[in-house]
DNA sequence: TGTTAATATGCAACAGAGTTGCATATGTAT
DNA sequence: ATACATATGCAACTCTGTTGCATATTAACA
């Protein structure tokens, strides 16, 4: 299995705010993309975001371009398909987006899910786990990780709790 | 962090399409749930469930019973919330329901994710990679981990294009 | 720089997993 | 057996995401 790591990817790609619409433009047809309005634009914004995104923040985001809502749903998953962007799904039903290979500081590590609350905490101070070489002919381009418990929040209001 | 391996969990419980209904009644107690009639059934059914199942699959199980579909969608909340059970989301937006710390064959292990066609494949020959302790007061029950890529069906059919 | 064929977009209608309000039925403590 | 708290059934609803189709844009090419 070729495991390509999130930090080899995109590395020289500090001046993230700085990212110009060239640049966009050359991500875009290096992937064999027709560089329309709407792709530019959502790229744009994705690239911009320190956190994966969901939809409705990106089209809010661009309605001063007047893009239509339908048009960033499907510029996501053809970015999505092309492998430039890739989908988070954190247990609310909304997708969020992100730009894959990039340092994104609330994403690239364990997450801990609350089965109470259903709160999402980042463990940023713990690295991702590394994972082994499993199979031949997989590209593993992202891992994820999840634990799901109960926060102590929700610990000590149970702990208060006599019946329910 | 108290870290709770899923395999320290409800190790004595190998007679699992054996287990009856004065045992299921004991879980509920035990989690100070009602015993009622769509609990006891809903519960058995995942019993019984080698893999994590749908809302919709268990409805269909329990159709003889004439249980009411919300009713189904509020047992399993009412047992995910006590911890009997959890949800799992796996890229189709479709909860999967399955009884916590069991060992269920589909479920305890990594799982890729193809982010071209969306497959999903259980890497069961590997184990998950232990966590360390992350923090304190936090209860960790379960982990799940997924890799991202594309599979190796998918790989060969993006070689052979030209453009798209 | 036009012309053309492929493909992206806007709009409106739709899909479908999951939720909510409320009247009624059921479980459990006494 | 009674009373109270809570679980259930039913219908209507939410909300994220999809689809069909007519029109607009893109990019290759003359
Ligand atoms: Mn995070
Ligand atoms: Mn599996
Ligand atoms: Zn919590
Ligand atoms: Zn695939």
């Amino acid at each position: 299995m070729i495991l390509i790591h999130w930090r080899d990817n995109f590395t020289a790609r500090q001046n993230d705010a700085a990212m110009n619409e060239k640049n966009i433009r050359a991500i875009l047809r290096k992937a064999n993309l027709r560089c329309t309005r709407g792709r530019v634009d959502v790229l744009q914004v994705l690239l911009e975001s320190p956190d994966p995104t969901t939809h409705e923040d990106l089209h809010k985001k661009l309605q001063g371009t007047g893009i239509n809502r339908v048009t960033v749903y499907r510029v996501l998953e053809t970015l999505q398909k092309s492998g430039i962007v890739h989908r988070v799904e954190a247990g609310d039903r909304i997708w969020r987006f992100a730009v894959c290979g990039r340092m994104h500081p609330g994403h690239c590590h364990p997450h801990f899910i609350c089965r109470q609350c259903g709160k999402i905490e980042c463990l940023k101070e713990f690295p991702m786990p590394d994972m082994p070489s499993v199979a031949k002919d997989y590209t593993v381009e992202e891992q994820e990780m999840y634990l799901r418990g109960i926060c102590p929040n929700c610990a000590s209001k149970i702990k208060n709790l006599k019946c329910k």
